[in-house]
DNA sequence: AATTAAATTTAGACAAATCTAAAAATAGAT
DNA sequence: ATCTATTTTTAGATTTGTCTAAATTTAATT
């Protein structure tokens, strides 16, 4: 009976407006047993601080944040369980988007915000075969398994590699639509093969060699892109 | 300026339980400008005949349906088109689930109903090709085309058709999760070529010969099967 | 330690979608 | 044609999630 309870409980029972703020209070660190400002949750959310207050007490009475008044929130085990099946739902949807749909990966986040809320563990885990049970989305982020583990990924950001260093492109930190479609117009895509030549202490831009042709990124780009030496 | 502010008003300003009034007053007839009475919708939503006037004086002031006091509600052409939207939209996820996700056709409709209102236009465009286009969902019934037009089925009841005659079965007129479940554990699909036997008197049961195999089935059973004459 | 600035919470209001109970309109039967 | 039973609507309340404005707490500075 209780495993049945938790179950309707946090699969049926979550409002689409609960599910929203657990996932911003883990993508703030919430899940680290950080707590986070009010503040910081209303200016993610763009919504107001009173309103996250509200929120706050009803998932503290939900047992999933810890909330400590004037202090923030942080999110107990079953909340950070919670948000990590809401992420998976999301990225294993982008996956779709971009694998069977032909989706560009600057087009999937807020078709993939909506399609995260859809209740049903059977959808997701054939879903999931459908895809070949993918490990990364399309902009590189891991996704959390069935049960909650979450991949750690092994990597640096692009702006941290020495000069002469040479790695794959394996993630963005930044997923803006900007920031994608300015990768895309130059031929920066997950998968490449990246070498630092080297880096300008004036501005901290780097120049590099991509899959054979040599260019120029500023240190903004440079930050924001995730490398990994080994292959996957 | 025009165009862009229908699509806004019907594909994004709709919520789910306008959708849901919408689709239902469809499925009762409303769009044959016939009057829906309140209680019939109140009834086929399990909601109260007061809700059903409240959300009908709502859709009316949106011109998605004509509403007359103590008579009843019919779909605009603006209604019947938004409603058919979001048929279309359940059966071709229907059909996505069963055709990609190995969903069987009786475990659909559930996560259809939540399917059917995820808001992008490109999203259905695109799911629609992925499943190659298809003309009629897992229970048989047809698909709206992306411009509202509606595949009207030629085809009778089994329990219509002439001793001696033969057909196909290409729909269930009931869809509920036991009818479907009994079709299943006596292996009749759609597809199956059909030949009336015999008929009886007495309780209206019929004798059949499907697939090579002979059975008899009650009527109960032949007056909720569609058969047609001519394969697709 | 007192004061001020910033963050946070409370109190009260609102819109959406629902309900209950009472009032009004319609339709059916005599 | 009137009465009665049923249907439908209205009026007012409830829940969820949000907001504004005022009050409170915390933190920072002198």
């Amino acid at each position: 009976m209780s495993n049945k309870n938790v179950f309707l409980k946090k699969d049926f029972l979550m409002t689409r407006s609960e599910e929203n703020y657990l996932k911003t209070i883990f993508h703030l660190g919430g899940g680290d047993s950080k707590s986070i400002t009010t503040n910081a949750i209303a200016e993610q959310m763009e919504t107001k601080p009173s309103s996250v207050t509200d929120m706050a007490k009803k998932l503290s009475e939900k047992g999933l944040v810890d909330y400590v008044r004037y202090q923030g929130v942080s999110l107990t085990d079953s909340g950070i369980k919670t948000a990590l099946s809401i992420i998976r739902k999301h990225r294993l949807w982008e996956v779709f988007l971009v694998e069977k749909l032909d989706f560009n990966w600057d087009e999937v986040h807020e078709v993939a915000e909506q399609l995260e809320h859809i209740k049903s563990e059977k959808l997701i885990d054939k879903l999931d075969e459908l895809l070949d049970f993918p490990k990364y989305d399309p902009h590189g982020d891991p996704i959390p398994t069935k049960d909650g583990k979450f991949q750690e990924r092994d990597e640096k950001l692009l702006s941290e590699m020495a000069i002469n260093s040479t790695g794959i492109c394996v993630g963005v930190k930044d997923s803006s639509v900007p920031f994608l479609k300015f990768l895309d117009k130059n031929k920066i895509a997950l998968g490449n093969t990246i070498k630092v030549m080297d880096k300008e202490d004036f501005d901290n831009s780097l120049r590099i060699q991509m899959e054979g042709k040599e260019m120029r990124i500023s240190y903004q780009i440079a930050s924001n892109l995730y490398v990994k030496k080994n292959d996957r």
